[in-house]
Formats: C-alpha cells, sequence, structure tokens
DNA sequence: CCTATTGTGTTATTCACTTAATACAATAAC
DNA sequence: GTTATTGTATTAAGTGAATAACACAATAGG
C-alpha cells in the first residue's frame, strides 16, 4: 500500500504536505500522536531518512513537536493548526486562478467551468 | 527579465508549461513563429539544452514543429490547440478540487472561497 | 557554391534527492 | 540500573537534472 508520489517532486516535500494536510483536515487532531518515523516510513514505502527530513519542515513551522523517546504529536495549538489550513486553502486558490488565468479563463469563468465539469472518476 | 522558476519542479517541466500556457492562451497564435532555442534560452536565462528538452516534449504532443533552419512553429491546428486547453483546465481543475477536498473543504465550500477571497496582490 | 542560422546530438561535470546501513542520544518502562 | 523504543546524525553510493562547451546536420539566403 505505497503512497503514490509525483516523481517530479523531491518525495519529502510530497510527504510533508500529506501529513499536513492530514492535520487541517483533522485526522490527526490537535494533540494527536504520530506514528513513529519507522512506521511512517515502512507505510509510505520510504526510507526512514526522508521522512524525518519532511517531519523536521514540520517542526520548524511548530504544527509537531517531537519527545524523545515517547514519538511526536501533533501542537494542540487549534488556532495554529486552523491558520495552517487558511493559509494553505488560500494558497491553492491563488496558484489555481493564476494558472486559470495564464490558460486564459477569468474568476467568473473558473467558478463557472468548476460547477460545470464533473468529477474526476477514481480510478 | 530572466524567468521565475519553482526549485521544486524541473525547469524544463516548468518551461514546457509556460510555453504552453502562451499557446492555449492565443499569446502565441496558431501557425506563429517561435524564437530560436538560443533566443528562448537566454531570456529564460536557462541552458539552451534544457530547452531544447522542454520543446521535444511539445513537439511529442504535436503542438509546436520544427523546420530544420526556418525555426519553430506553433501548429496550425485550432482544434488541436483548443483541445489542449479544455485538457489543461480540466486537469487543473481537477488536482485543485482534490487539494481542496484533501484540505476539508467540497466543491461547494471551493466555489464561495474563490468567489470570497482577495486578489493575490501583485508583489 | 558559401555561409550564417537553426535545430540537434555528445560528453563531462556539478549538485540535490534518495536510499542504505548504521551508529548515537535520550528516556519511558520494567 | 537495564533495556527497548524513539528521535537524530553520519557516511557512502546511485540517480537524474542542469549546466557548460562543444560538434554536427540541414538549409535559407546571399
Amino acid at each position: 500500500m505505497a503512497w503514490q508520489f509525483d516523481p517530479d517532486r523531491p518525495i519529502y516535500k510530497q510527504l510533508r504536505e500529506r501529513i499536513l494536510l492530514k492535520i487541517v483536515s483533522g485526522a490527526y487532531g490537535a494533540g494527536a500522536q504520530l506514528p513513529t518515523v519507522r512506521d511512517l516510513a515502512e507505510e509510505a514505502a520510504v526510507n526512514p531518512n526522508t521522512l524525518q527530513k519532511a517531519l523536521s519542515e514540520l517542526e520548524r513551522d511548530g504544527l509537531v513537536h517531537a519527545q524523545r523517546t515517547s514519538g511526536r504529536f501533533v501542537t494542540g495549538d487549534k488556532a495554529l493548526i486552523k491558520q495552517a489550513k487558511n493559509d494553505l486553502a488560500k494558497e491553492q486558490i491563488d496558484l489555481f486562478l493564476k494558472k486559470m488565468a495564464a490558460i486564459g479563463y477569468n474568476r467568473q469563468d473558473a467558478v463557472v467551468l468548476i460547477q460545470t465539469i464533473e468529477e474526476a472518476k477514481p480510478k
């Protein structure tokens, strides 16, 4: 059940993003314990070092913190998580609108298309 | 005026995308001549080999074609360009909705946010 | 015919990412 | 106090992207 990665972006960035998404979406709740580096690495079918690198970044952002032998935990600061969620959403929207503009669709067009287009079929 | 690149994705992929966007948006019209590899490379402040790689992919897709000593030209097939534009838009929308879903927003939420959020300020 | 221009191919080097295989550090649990 | 568990650090090797510096191929234009 190895995770899927985009071969065109560093894996550790994608790992960071996936874990971040789990945090902001609530899949990993505030204060919850994360699986160990080794477990996560095995689940993702990735080298532990790579996962370590991803987690370091989240740690730098204050979203997770490590306790030497107990494991890693999501921050208990719900406001911080909410903030991260808002930032993430805004960033995605900006990127999306910029790209749609480059294609030739303004904001209105984009909204119409989103509502028109079919859901991508799950493979 | 070197172009800006995301350090986390191969430059040649980004070059391909930028040129593709210029084609589907009409900045490079159907049948129009592209700048030479060397000129484009200088403009982007990138190695000509890297640009070559990007253009090869567009060529493979039939969107541009090279004429040995005259230069490179955008395809005259407007239907193909339109098709590429639609595909690109659909792909962007799918990716966007997927990521928003991962953050915790469904399609309706996404639309509301798009209409709510301020335009990103040009830096 | 010559020559400049354009696309294309080759080789070498540098660098970041990733994996692998460990070793070390700290502490909770016993 | 010992031990197992967890995070952290180190070193080496392999891979692909990007750059650099060319050489070669084809042909439009004089």
